[in-house]
DNA sequence: ATTTTAAAAGAGAGTTATTCTCAATAAGAC
DNA sequence: GTCTTATTGAGAATAACTCTCTTTTAAAAT
């Protein structure tokens, strides 16, 4: 595991394998299914700062031989994201996307507003500040994310209508 | 104005007045209608920390003896996001909220992803972060948020199914 | 092993926030 | 006042996502 100064949210952010994975859903009641792991190993052996869409996945996973449904690839998402798993991402479009969150990973974004060209980038103290905020209120931390709304310098030269 | 620190961004942040909407519309090429003006009004005049939706700030006006279409209401924030005047919140519910943006309200959100009660907080160094990013790539900042995904101290007591 | 039980998958319908289209209107330039 | 064209308004269209319900199956109980 790698440690990044004295967080334990970061402690808490293991590599899940399919045993740590089965045990947390089992804590809950809930079962690990051959689909949750196909999925979960797709996001482990994604390239660093890659994000997929549940479509993307749908299609991803479609050429490596799993048919899994859309409808399950929705309900599997939201749950790893709601257990910490994944993080869920708003990249200014009009669909999510998903990025395994550990700390290796970690990082933030930087969006244009107008054509939606993303810059990812790193930085401690977000995670920090993060830490310190949810502590102080009683949460259980499960991601914290900087988004930068700006304009590119592309599109900074760039005129185009209101509508 | 109101200056935080060194932070040439804020000082970019003026209160907005119909005349400097209307020259930041002409610098464009767009126009300056009575339909921006009300809505620009609606969130100047707003609680700190208040945020509407769409939907909300539609019955908000009408209240109010303004019979703003839909279609203006979602253009014009829109617009008005992507200029910088207001901010687009994601707080993971299923649409979007829309706030001023001015150093005075600039604060962030703690969001439990379970049922989605949002706590506000502010904090400077964010600020600091978001400028010193864009600027390094050459990025014009409109906006920078961080959003925080936890689970509340409620929700942490409480165990639902998967589905 | 076999049975049992309820969680989860799959298929497709349903929902709804948001965008698109286009005719009518009006802001702003001259 | 006239002209140009950005903007509005109404409603249709889109599409991401959720819901429903039946079937399947993980995993506990026997
Ligand atoms: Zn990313
Ligand atoms: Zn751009
Ligand atoms: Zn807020
Ligand atoms: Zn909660």
């Amino acid at each position: 595991m790698i440690v990044i100064n004295d967080l334990n949210w970061v402690m808490s952010m293991s590599f899940y394998t399919a045993d740590s994975l089965k045990a947390e859903l089992h804590e809950r009641g809930w079962r690990l299914t051959p689909q949750r792991e196909v999925i979960l190993n797709i996001f482990q052996n994604l390239a660093a700062g890659k994000h997929l869409s549940a479509e993307e996945l749908c299609e991803l996973l479609h050429t490596e031989g799993h048919d899994i449904s859309l409808s399950t690839i929705y309900r599997t998402v939201k749950l790893m994201a709601r257990m910490g798993i994944l993080r869920e991402l708003e990249l200014a479009e009009d669909h999510k996307h998903y990025e395994i969150n550990q700390p290796y990973h970690h990082h933030h974004h930087l969006i244009c507003v107008k054509c939606n060209q993303t810059i990812e980038f790193k930085n401690e103290s977000v995670l920090k500040i993060g830490d310190k905020t949810s502590k102080k209120e009683g949460y259980h931390l499960l991601d914290c994310q900087l988004t930068i709304h700006a304009v590119c310098p592309s599109c900074q030269r760039s005129i185009v209508s209101a509508n």
